[in-house]
DNA sequence: CTGTTAGCGCTTTCAG
DNA sequence: CTGAAAGCGCTAACAG
């Protein structure tokens, strides 16, 4: 290659990495022959001698599904755009499986690193620390974490949701979140809920928090559950978007009528959240705006600037059809 | 690390990769050494000097829906198992953008790609033999390629759809389709339902197939169209899932009755196919077991089994409540 | 601005 | 079965 257009490995290097560092005339030579050799620079050699891979790891709880999947194609393009190559794992929601799946993206020398929410454990964070790479932590913006973070207030979001909810007139609640262990946004939509009805002094008791894996059919076991005890519940949050589906379906199913009998709200607006009928009131969440984020952060970093994560990320309260006041006659 | 284990660094490399071809107990003081040390092999020299990446690079369409999400999380999970780690690109549908990725991933020196269907230009295919690397190309079982393929036939799933909505009375149809340039999938489904309908003397002429980009919107306009013509179709073909949902939401909207006035069809079965009202009559198509597949396929390539594809994947055509015989008084 | 010189941290012959 | 030696293909000082 480097004698194909005359010139030193060297000068060959510069023009693909620092094309301004070199004059133009060798430069032309160079870019024909690359051209006609068809060369193309190993990505191993340049990661060993350089010591950055161009790669960036991403690890969502899973990416079978809109909601992640949207924000890791939104990374990914972000990403592509300069060159980057995007590695992604799914952990299954499983801090073991995403333990080792950090361990090995490291090894395959990551230039930087994605995560979702900042619950892990310490040993991970030291990993990283020690291999000295951007990271960020994605999905949930806490001002008081240690780690960077880019992503919205779970917490003001459910909050807000629920004060809606409890201005129609709501009294009787349910939750239906996702598993809680391990997920520090589920966790935070929680507490979201509980702020929100501790100051209108409205109780919400233990059992009136179900905890179930994400799923439609979840969220319908549930509907079914909750709405079979007596008294029932008014108005039902989900912190999961899929358990709404699931309860409007078995709704409508059991003639369980939709916002009049009981009020159903969601979290984070996707596709199907206007779709439905009655369409869902919901959180709307920033998903793409994340990868986006997330993306320019690192891109940031990785060239030396020491910029600071955006600051928390909005969300939007999409008020549909799926809440109403409360049935008046109790 | 070598000298913590008091071995050659030699030793160390076969502890790592052929265990076997090491005496016991000279591994067991590599093994302590690696854990004391915290020793983790750094990717890109392994790969500089053995040639191999251990990464394996997936172009899809798409990653932000559960069709191709659901292939990419059990992809990704299978090829981890073995050690190997996913680089992800989507292309939007885009062949140059879909180009550019398969230089770059190459460039990345992964081992093994993963492409969704066969239609491209024979530059790349051209790329992708002078690394000599395996690829795959899924969704789509093609026995005339020259490609290997791991997926259904598309052709064959149309045309059972087909027949069986012509079974059950119908004689005017219309399709939605999604961009037929460039997409062989969305081309083999046109085909067969073109196919059945030419086997039983139906005609479908040309504006009863209609293109868009995928998306419920898309399928609620469509719908909107074809139901104000006359005469309106008895029977919707979607050859992408969304297409359907958006249909069954604007008949819901409307008030035209699903089945009773018109069917609808779907491709797919995704998750919320179950769960509409009505539900849907599809094709179930084994997206996870392509993911499977895929991986367990190029796994063995890898390893140097010069295996053949699976035979085509088997679909199943889900006869649910959104198709019914067509109107009787015409 | 450009060429020369050393490696980057592993794996892989090849002897022993 | 193990060690020594020779790179893998590129980049990064360093002179010129």
């Amino acid at each position: 290659m480097a004698q194909e257009a005359g010139v030193s490995p060297a000068t060959v290097s510069r023009c693909l990495n620092t094309p301004a560092a070199v004059r133009s005339d060798k430069r032309q030579r160079v870019e024909d022959a690359v051209r006609k050799l068809g060369y193309v620079p190993h990505g191993a050699a340049r990661a060993l001698a350089s010591k950055r891979s161009r790669m960036i790891g991403a690890i969502f709880p899973a990416v079978d599904n809109a909601l992640f999947g949207c924000a890791l194609e939104v990374f990914q393009q972000e990403l592509a755009h300069e060159g980057y190559t995007v590695v992604v794992a799914a952990s299954g929601y499983d801090a073991d499986l995403e333990a080792r799946h950090v361990r090995n993206l490291l090894q395959n020398g990551i230039d930087a690193l994605l995560l979702v929410g900042t619950a892990r454990s310490p040993d991970i964070y030291r990993l990283i620390a020690a291999r000295q790479i951007p990271y960020v932590a994605v999905w949930r913006s806490d001002q008081t974490s240690e780690h960077p973070c880019i992503g919205f207030d779970n917490i003001a979001a459910a909050e807000h949701l629920t004060d809606y909810l409890v201005d129609l007139g709501h009294r009787r609640f349910v939750m239906f979140s996702g598993q809680l262990d391990g997920n520090d946004r589920a966790q935070d939509r929680v507490e979201g809920v509980r702020r929100s009805l501790d100051r209108h002094g409205i109780p919400l008791p233990a059992n009136a928090i179900l905890e179930r894996p994400f799923g439609v059919d979840e969220g319908r076991e549930m509907f079914r559950l909750v709405m079979t005890e007596n008294p029932a519940p008014t108005a039902i949050i989900c912190g999961s978007e899929p358990f709404a589906y699931g309860a409007v379906f078995e709704a409508a199913e059991r003639n369980i009528a939709v916002p009049d009998q009981v009020s159903i709200a969601g979290f984070d607006d996707l596709w199907l959240a206007s779709q439905l009928s009655p369409a869902l009131t919901t959180v709307r969440t920033p998903q793409r705006e994340i990868g986006q984020e997330a993306a320019k952060y690192l891109l940031a970093r990785l060239k030396g600037d020491r910029i600071a994560p955006p600051r928390p990320l909005e969300t939007h309260l999409i008020i549909r059809k799926s809440t109403a006041p409360p049935p008046a006659a109790l």
